[in-house]
DNA sequence: GCCATAAAGTAAGGCGCCTAATTACATGGC
DNA sequence: GCCATGTAATTAGGCGCCTTACTTTATGGC
Protein backbone atom coordinates (compact mmCIF):
# COMPACT_ATOMS: atom_id res chain seq x y z
CA UNK A 1 0.00 0.00 0.00
CA UNK A 2 2.52 2.82 -1.19
CA UNK A 3 5.13 3.12 1.26
CA UNK A 4 3.68 4.98 4.15
CA UNK A 5 4.27 9.23 4.03
CA UNK A 6 1.77 11.12 5.42
CA UNK A 7 -0.32 13.46 3.58
CA UNK A 8 2.40 15.52 2.49
CA UNK A 9 4.97 12.72 1.98
CA UNK A 10 6.38 12.57 5.42
CA UNK A 11 7.21 9.12 6.63
CA UNK A 12 5.33 9.26 10.22
CA UNK A 13 6.33 5.58 10.74
CA UNK A 14 9.54 6.25 10.53
CA UNK A 15 8.83 9.10 13.47
CA UNK A 16 7.02 6.72 15.17
CA UNK A 17 9.78 3.99 15.52
CA UNK A 18 12.62 7.11 16.36
CA UNK A 19 9.94 7.69 19.35
CA UNK A 20 8.95 4.30 20.00
CA UNK A 21 8.85 4.34 23.69
CA UNK A 22 7.26 7.59 24.33
CA UNK A 23 4.30 6.80 21.58
CA UNK A 24 4.02 3.28 22.40
CA UNK A 25 0.20 4.01 23.21
CA UNK A 26 -0.20 4.75 19.35
CA UNK A 27 -1.78 2.25 17.44
CA UNK A 28 0.54 2.15 14.23
CA UNK A 29 -1.89 0.23 11.57
CA UNK A 30 -4.14 3.15 12.50
CA UNK A 31 -1.63 5.86 11.84
CA UNK A 32 -0.48 4.39 8.66
CA UNK A 33 -4.34 4.29 7.37
CA UNK A 34 -5.04 7.90 8.64
CA UNK A 35 -1.62 8.66 6.91
CA UNK A 36 -2.61 7.16 3.54
CA UNK A 37 -6.33 9.00 3.30
CA UNK A 38 -4.52 11.87 3.74
CA UNK A 39 -2.25 11.43 1.02
CA UNK A 40 -5.19 9.99 -1.39
CA UNK A 41 -7.34 12.70 -0.37
CA UNK A 42 -4.96 15.63 -1.52
CA UNK A 43 -4.31 13.68 -4.65
CA UNK A 44 -8.28 13.60 -5.57
CA UNK A 45 -8.85 17.37 -4.64
CA UNK A 46 -5.54 18.01 -7.25
CA UNK A 47 -6.67 15.90 -9.57
CA UNK A 48 -10.32 17.54 -9.58
CA UNK A 49 -8.54 21.05 -9.28
CA UNK A 50 -6.49 20.43 -12.49
CA UNK A 51 -10.14 19.00 -14.31
CA UNK A 52 -11.50 22.75 -13.54
CA UNK A 53 -8.70 24.58 -14.93
CA UNK A 54 -9.08 22.53 -18.01
CA UNK A 55 -12.05 24.58 -18.10
CA UNK A 56 -10.72 27.68 -17.16
CA UNK A 57 -12.14 27.13 -14.04
CA UNK A 58 -11.42 26.35 -10.46
CA UNK A 59 -13.13 24.62 -7.69
CA UNK A 60 -14.23 27.59 -6.06
CA UNK A 61 -15.84 28.84 -9.54
CA UNK A 62 -17.00 25.83 -10.16
CA UNK A 63 -19.63 25.91 -6.88
CA UNK A 64 -20.87 28.95 -7.68
CA UNK A 65 -21.75 28.08 -11.13
CA UNK A 66 -22.76 24.95 -10.36
CA UNK A 67 -24.49 26.62 -7.21
CA UNK A 68 -26.18 29.42 -9.33
CA UNK A 69 -27.56 25.98 -12.39
CA UNK A 70 -29.42 24.21 -9.56
CA UNK A 71 -31.01 27.45 -7.65
CA UNK A 72 -32.05 29.61 -10.57
CA UNK A 73 -32.77 31.97 -11.93
CA UNK A 74 -30.72 33.76 -9.46
CA UNK A 75 -28.98 33.69 -5.69
CA UNK A 76 -27.72 36.65 -3.48
CA UNK A 77 -24.22 36.01 -2.89
CA UNK A 78 -25.09 35.77 0.64
CA UNK A 79 -26.92 32.53 0.00
CA UNK A 80 -23.90 31.29 -2.12
CA UNK A 81 -21.50 32.43 0.56
CA UNK A 82 -23.75 30.05 2.80
CA UNK A 83 -24.68 27.35 0.41
CA UNK A 84 -20.56 26.95 0.18
CA UNK A 85 -19.62 27.58 3.67
CA UNK A 86 -17.32 30.15 3.39
CA UNK A 87 -17.42 34.46 4.07
CA UNK A 88 -18.91 36.67 1.62
CA UNK A 89 -15.97 38.49 1.12
CA UNK A 90 -14.92 34.69 -0.73
CA UNK A 91 -17.93 34.95 -2.46
CA UNK A 92 -17.02 38.47 -3.66
CA UNK A 93 -13.88 37.52 -5.32
CA UNK A 94 -15.54 34.76 -7.13
CA UNK A 95 -17.78 36.40 -8.03
CA UNK A 96 -15.68 39.15 -9.45
CA UNK A 97 -13.74 37.05 -11.51
CA UNK A 98 -16.93 35.26 -13.32
CA UNK A 99 -18.07 38.64 -13.99
CA UNK A 100 -14.93 39.22 -15.42
CA UNK A 101 -15.27 36.24 -17.94
CA UNK A 102 -19.10 37.00 -18.71
CA UNK A 103 -20.33 33.78 -17.06
CA UNK A 104 -22.77 35.42 -14.29
CA UNK A 105 -24.50 39.16 -14.11
CA UNK A 106 -25.22 41.52 -11.53
CA UNK A 107 -28.94 41.68 -11.93
CA UNK A 108 -30.43 44.42 -9.15
CA UNK A 109 -33.33 42.97 -7.65
CA UNK A 110 -36.79 44.97 -6.72
CA UNK A 111 -37.44 46.51 -3.06
CA UNK A 112 -33.83 45.90 -0.96
CA UNK A 113 -31.66 47.81 -3.16
CA UNK A 114 -28.74 46.07 -0.84
CA UNK A 115 -29.48 42.90 -2.22
CA UNK A 116 -28.00 41.74 -5.34
CA UNK A 117 -29.06 38.94 -7.48
CA UNK A 118 -26.43 36.95 -9.60
CA UNK A 119 -27.31 34.84 -12.08
CA UNK A 120 -25.77 33.02 -14.83
CA UNK A 121 -25.27 34.38 -18.12
CA UNK A 122 -25.94 32.67 -21.05
CA UNK A 123 -22.59 31.66 -21.85
CA UNK A 124 -22.17 30.93 -18.12
CA UNK A 125 -24.70 27.81 -18.68
CA UNK A 126 -22.79 27.15 -21.96
CA UNK A 127 -20.11 26.39 -19.77
CA UNK A 128 -21.72 25.01 -17.03
CA UNK A 129 -23.65 22.69 -19.91
CA UNK A 130 -20.04 21.73 -21.05
CA UNK A 131 -18.19 21.51 -17.78
CA UNK A 132 -20.65 19.02 -16.07
CA UNK A 133 -20.61 16.07 -18.06
CA UNK A 134 -16.66 15.93 -18.09
CA UNK A 135 -16.48 16.67 -14.30
CA UNK A 136 -19.47 14.13 -13.72
CA UNK A 137 -17.73 11.80 -15.65
CA UNK A 138 -14.84 11.73 -13.57
CA UNK A 139 -16.33 11.93 -10.59
CA UNK A 140 -18.13 8.46 -11.42
CA UNK A 141 -14.70 7.46 -12.54
CA UNK A 142 -13.38 7.68 -9.46
CA UNK A 143 -15.95 5.43 -7.70
CA UNK A 144 -16.27 2.96 -10.47
CA UNK A 145 -13.34 0.36 -9.76
CA UNK A 146 -15.55 -0.11 -6.60
CA UNK A 147 -18.30 -2.37 -6.56
CA UNK A 148 -21.53 -0.66 -5.15
CA UNK A 149 -21.34 -2.68 -2.08
CA UNK A 150 -18.12 -1.53 -1.44
CA UNK A 151 -18.78 2.10 -2.09
CA UNK A 152 -20.97 1.41 0.21
CA UNK A 153 -18.82 0.22 3.30
CA UNK A 154 -16.46 3.25 1.43
CA UNK A 155 -19.21 5.87 2.72
CA UNK A 156 -20.39 3.98 5.58
CA UNK A 157 -16.40 4.50 6.74
CA UNK A 158 -16.27 8.19 5.61
CA UNK A 159 -18.90 8.68 7.59
CA UNK A 160 -17.71 7.63 11.00
CA UNK A 161 -14.25 9.35 10.11
CA UNK A 162 -16.62 12.44 9.11
CA UNK A 163 -18.70 12.14 12.80
CA UNK A 164 -15.38 12.08 14.11
CA UNK A 165 -13.91 15.04 12.78
CA UNK A 166 -16.78 16.73 13.95
CA UNK A 167 -16.25 15.61 17.62
CA UNK A 168 -12.74 16.43 17.52
CA UNK A 169 -11.44 19.58 18.32
CA UNK A 170 -13.05 20.19 14.30
CA UNK A 171 -14.93 22.93 14.39
CA UNK A 172 -18.39 22.92 12.76
CA UNK A 173 -18.87 25.23 9.71
CA UNK A 174 -22.86 25.45 8.88
CA UNK A 175 -23.13 25.06 5.14
CA UNK A 176 -26.90 25.73 4.22
CA UNK A 177 -27.62 28.39 6.85
CA UNK B 1 -25.23 10.13 4.37
CA UNK B 2 -25.36 14.19 4.34
CA UNK B 3 -27.45 15.51 1.55
CA UNK B 4 -25.31 15.58 -1.41
CA UNK B 5 -23.46 18.32 -2.16
CA UNK B 6 -20.02 18.30 -3.68
CA UNK B 7 -16.58 18.65 -2.40
CA UNK B 8 -17.66 22.27 -2.49
CA UNK B 9 -21.13 21.56 -1.45
CA UNK B 10 -22.41 21.70 -5.06
CA UNK B 11 -25.56 19.78 -5.59
CA UNK B 12 -24.39 17.39 -8.10
CA UNK B 13 -27.52 14.98 -7.70
CA UNK B 14 -30.00 18.00 -8.56
CA UNK B 15 -27.89 18.57 -12.10
CA UNK B 16 -27.78 15.57 -12.58
CA UNK B 17 -31.70 15.16 -12.95
CA UNK B 18 -31.42 18.74 -14.59
CA UNK B 19 -29.54 16.76 -17.12
CA UNK B 20 -31.49 13.11 -16.56
CA UNK B 21 -31.56 12.41 -20.56
CA UNK B 22 -28.34 13.83 -21.75
CA UNK B 23 -26.57 12.52 -19.02
CA UNK B 24 -28.23 8.89 -18.50
CA UNK B 25 -25.41 6.70 -18.59
CA UNK B 26 -23.93 8.00 -14.98
CA UNK B 27 -24.16 6.03 -12.18
CA UNK B 28 -25.99 8.07 -9.51
CA UNK B 29 -24.86 5.84 -6.82
CA UNK B 30 -20.99 6.32 -8.02
CA UNK B 31 -21.32 10.03 -8.54
CA UNK B 32 -23.15 10.55 -4.79
CA UNK B 33 -20.36 8.84 -3.58
CA UNK B 34 -17.57 10.86 -5.61
CA UNK B 35 -18.79 13.85 -3.70
CA UNK B 36 -18.81 12.58 -0.48
CA UNK B 37 -15.13 11.46 -0.32
CA UNK B 38 -14.17 14.76 -2.18
CA UNK B 39 -16.57 16.26 0.57
CA UNK B 40 -15.36 14.69 3.56
CA UNK B 41 -11.24 15.04 1.84
CA UNK B 42 -11.35 18.41 2.21
CA UNK B 43 -12.72 18.59 5.99
CA UNK B 44 -9.82 16.57 7.05
CA UNK B 45 -7.13 18.17 5.36
CA UNK B 46 -8.86 21.65 6.48
CA UNK B 47 -9.11 19.76 10.17
CA UNK B 48 -5.51 19.29 10.03
CA UNK B 49 -4.19 22.47 8.77
CA UNK B 50 -5.93 23.65 11.44
CA UNK B 51 -4.03 21.26 13.89
CA UNK B 52 -0.73 22.40 12.62
CA UNK B 53 -1.81 25.65 12.89
CA UNK B 54 -1.82 25.50 16.98
CA UNK B 55 1.08 24.80 16.96
CA UNK B 56 2.18 28.05 14.44
CA UNK B 57 3.13 25.44 11.43
CA UNK B 58 1.40 24.62 8.41
CA UNK B 59 1.17 21.85 6.54
CA UNK B 60 3.81 22.40 4.16
CA UNK B 61 5.95 23.46 7.47
CA UNK B 62 5.10 19.85 9.50
CA UNK B 63 6.03 18.24 6.31
CA UNK B 64 9.66 20.04 6.05
CA UNK B 65 10.34 19.69 9.18
CA UNK B 66 9.05 16.51 9.61
CA UNK B 67 11.60 14.97 6.47
CA UNK B 68 14.64 16.63 8.25
CA UNK B 69 13.62 14.62 11.95
CA UNK B 70 13.77 11.46 10.03
CA UNK B 71 16.56 11.87 7.34
CA UNK B 72 19.09 14.06 9.80
CA UNK B 73 20.98 15.14 10.19
CA UNK B 74 20.60 17.63 7.40
CA UNK B 75 18.78 17.49 3.78
CA UNK B 76 19.43 19.34 0.42
CA UNK B 77 16.96 21.67 -0.60
CA UNK B 78 16.01 19.94 -3.53
CA UNK B 79 16.06 16.37 -1.88
CA UNK B 80 12.97 17.74 0.45
CA UNK B 81 11.67 19.13 -2.88
CA UNK B 82 11.42 15.90 -4.27
CA UNK B 83 10.53 14.43 -1.10
CA UNK B 84 7.86 16.33 -0.98
CA UNK B 85 6.61 16.34 -4.81
CA UNK B 86 6.92 19.75 -4.73
CA UNK B 87 8.99 22.23 -6.77
CA UNK B 88 12.15 23.97 -4.97
CA UNK B 89 10.71 27.29 -5.24
CA UNK B 90 7.80 25.78 -3.15
CA UNK B 91 10.68 24.71 -0.76
CA UNK B 92 13.02 27.85 -0.70
CA UNK B 93 9.78 29.95 0.09
CA UNK B 94 8.68 27.41 3.16
CA UNK B 95 12.84 26.83 4.69
CA UNK B 96 12.89 30.82 4.60
CA UNK B 97 9.78 31.30 6.84
CA UNK B 98 11.43 27.88 9.15
CA UNK B 99 14.93 30.08 9.39
CA UNK B 100 13.18 33.19 10.19
CA UNK B 101 11.52 31.28 13.38
CA UNK B 102 14.51 29.39 13.79
CA UNK B 103 13.47 26.29 13.62
CA UNK B 104 15.86 25.20 10.66
CA UNK B 105 19.66 26.28 9.66
CA UNK B 106 21.37 26.83 6.71
CA UNK B 107 24.84 24.56 7.58
CA UNK B 108 27.04 25.14 4.70
CA UNK B 109 27.96 21.86 2.66
CA UNK B 110 32.05 21.07 2.77
CA UNK B 111 33.15 20.16 -1.00
CA UNK B 112 30.10 21.78 -3.09
CA UNK B 113 29.07 25.46 -2.43
CA UNK B 114 26.40 25.24 -4.41
CA UNK B 115 24.70 22.43 -2.01
CA UNK B 116 23.24 24.04 0.91
CA UNK B 117 22.30 21.61 3.76
CA UNK B 118 19.28 22.13 5.89
CA UNK B 119 19.00 20.67 9.33
CA UNK B 120 16.99 21.50 12.74
CA UNK B 121 17.95 24.00 14.83
CA UNK B 122 17.33 22.42 18.71
CA UNK B 123 14.59 24.66 18.96
CA UNK B 124 13.11 22.81 15.79
CA UNK B 125 13.90 19.59 16.99
CA UNK B 126 11.84 20.15 20.00
CA UNK B 127 9.19 21.87 18.35
CA UNK B 128 8.95 18.94 16.37
CA UNK B 129 8.86 16.80 20.04
CA UNK B 130 5.87 18.72 21.04
CA UNK B 131 3.87 18.58 17.88
CA UNK B 132 4.25 14.77 16.59
CA UNK B 133 2.66 13.12 19.80
CA UNK B 134 -0.58 15.99 19.49
CA UNK B 135 -0.47 15.35 15.36
CA UNK B 136 0.01 11.58 15.50
CA UNK B 137 -2.97 10.66 17.84
CA UNK B 138 -5.55 13.06 15.78
CA UNK B 139 -4.35 11.11 12.50
CA UNK B 140 -4.72 7.54 14.74
CA UNK B 141 -7.63 8.87 16.59
CA UNK B 142 -8.80 9.54 12.88
CA UNK B 143 -9.76 6.23 12.04
CA UNK B 144 -10.31 4.91 15.35
CA UNK B 145 -14.03 4.69 14.79
CA UNK B 146 -12.57 2.10 12.31
CA UNK B 147 -12.13 -1.89 13.45
CA UNK B 148 -8.99 -3.05 12.11
CA UNK B 149 -11.54 -4.72 9.70
CA UNK B 150 -12.58 -2.12 8.31
CA UNK B 151 -9.66 0.03 8.15
CA UNK B 152 -7.97 -3.05 6.10
CA UNK B 153 -11.10 -2.28 3.68
CA UNK B 154 -10.98 0.98 3.16
CA UNK B 155 -6.95 1.40 2.35
CA UNK B 156 -8.05 -1.23 -0.05
CA UNK B 157 -10.63 0.48 -1.57
CA UNK B 158 -8.67 3.65 -1.54
CA UNK B 159 -5.76 1.89 -3.35
CA UNK B 160 -8.17 1.09 -6.18
CA UNK B 161 -9.38 4.79 -6.18
CA UNK B 162 -5.73 6.03 -6.42
CA UNK B 163 -4.70 3.55 -9.11
CA UNK B 164 -7.71 5.10 -10.81
CA UNK B 165 -6.35 8.53 -10.43
CA UNK B 166 -2.70 7.62 -12.07
CA UNK B 167 -4.27 5.82 -14.75
CA UNK B 168 -6.99 8.44 -15.66
CA UNK B 169 -5.68 11.98 -16.97
CA UNK B 170 -4.30 12.88 -13.62
CA UNK B 171 -0.31 13.18 -13.83
CA UNK B 172 1.83 11.50 -11.63
CA UNK B 173 4.65 13.14 -9.99
CA UNK B 174 7.00 11.20 -8.37
CA UNK B 175 7.87 11.77 -5.12
CA UNK B 176 11.29 10.10 -3.47
CA UNK B 177 13.21 11.02 -6.88
C1' DG C 1 40.34 28.98 -19.39
C1' DC C 2 35.53 28.27 -20.90
C1' DC C 3 31.09 26.78 -20.81
C1' DA C 4 27.30 23.45 -20.09
C1' DT C 5 25.16 21.87 -16.13
C1' DA C 6 23.29 21.91 -11.69
C1' DA C 7 21.62 23.92 -7.17
C1' DA C 8 19.41 27.51 -5.00
C1' DG C 9 16.97 31.47 -4.91
C1' DT C 10 14.08 35.51 -6.85
C1' DA C 11 9.96 37.41 -9.03
C1' DA C 12 5.51 37.25 -10.23
C1' DG C 13 1.16 35.20 -10.28
C1' DG C 14 -3.11 32.24 -9.45
C1' DC C 15 -6.21 30.02 -6.26
C1' DG C 16 -8.31 29.28 -1.54
C1' DC C 17 -9.48 31.26 2.39
C1' DC C 18 -9.84 34.65 6.22
C1' DT C 19 -10.55 39.12 9.26
C1' DA C 20 -11.49 43.89 9.71
C1' DA C 21 -13.13 47.96 7.99
C1' DT C 22 -16.07 50.49 4.90
C1' DT C 23 -20.10 51.77 2.07
C1' DA C 24 -24.76 51.56 1.02
C1' DC C 25 -29.12 50.87 2.28
C1' DA C 26 -33.22 49.63 5.45
C1' DT C 27 -35.87 50.07 9.54
C1' DG C 28 -37.98 50.55 14.01
C1' DG C 29 -38.78 53.64 17.50
C1' DC C 30 -39.25 58.00 19.28
C1' DG D 1 -39.17 63.01 10.12
C1' DC D 2 -34.74 61.39 11.94
C1' DC D 3 -31.32 58.60 13.73
C1' DA D 4 -29.33 54.38 15.93
C1' DT D 5 -28.86 49.99 14.74
C1' DG D 6 -28.56 46.22 11.78
C1' DT D 7 -27.60 43.93 7.38
C1' DA D 8 -25.72 43.22 2.40
C1' DA D 9 -21.87 43.73 -0.21
C1' DT D 10 -17.43 45.17 -1.04
C1' DT D 11 -12.57 46.57 -0.21
C1' DA D 12 -8.07 46.05 1.77
C1' DG D 13 -4.79 43.27 3.38
C1' DG D 14 -2.91 38.92 4.76
C1' DC D 15 -1.52 33.96 5.05
C1' DG D 16 -0.94 29.45 2.80
C1' DC D 17 -0.15 26.40 -1.19
C1' DC D 18 1.88 26.01 -5.42
C1' DT D 19 3.48 27.12 -10.13
C1' DT D 20 6.58 28.86 -14.10
C1' DA D 21 10.37 31.43 -15.67
C1' DC D 22 14.46 33.53 -14.76
C1' DT D 23 18.88 34.72 -12.32
C1' DT D 24 22.92 33.79 -9.58
C1' DT D 25 26.59 31.05 -8.21
C1' DA D 26 29.58 27.39 -8.35
C1' DT D 27 31.37 23.05 -10.57
C1' DG D 28 33.91 20.28 -13.42
C1' DG D 29 34.95 18.31 -17.96
C1' DC D 30 37.45 19.40 -22.03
Amino acid sequence: MVSDFSFRDTPALEALARRGARLDYLDPAALAAAQDILRVSKKMLAAFAEAFATHGLSPGRYAVLMALDVQRPSMAPSEIADRLGVTRATVTGLIDGLMRDNLVVHVPEGSDRRRKAISLTPVGEALIDAVVPDIFKRMADLTSPLSADERRTTLRLLGKIEAGLSTAGVKEKEPNA
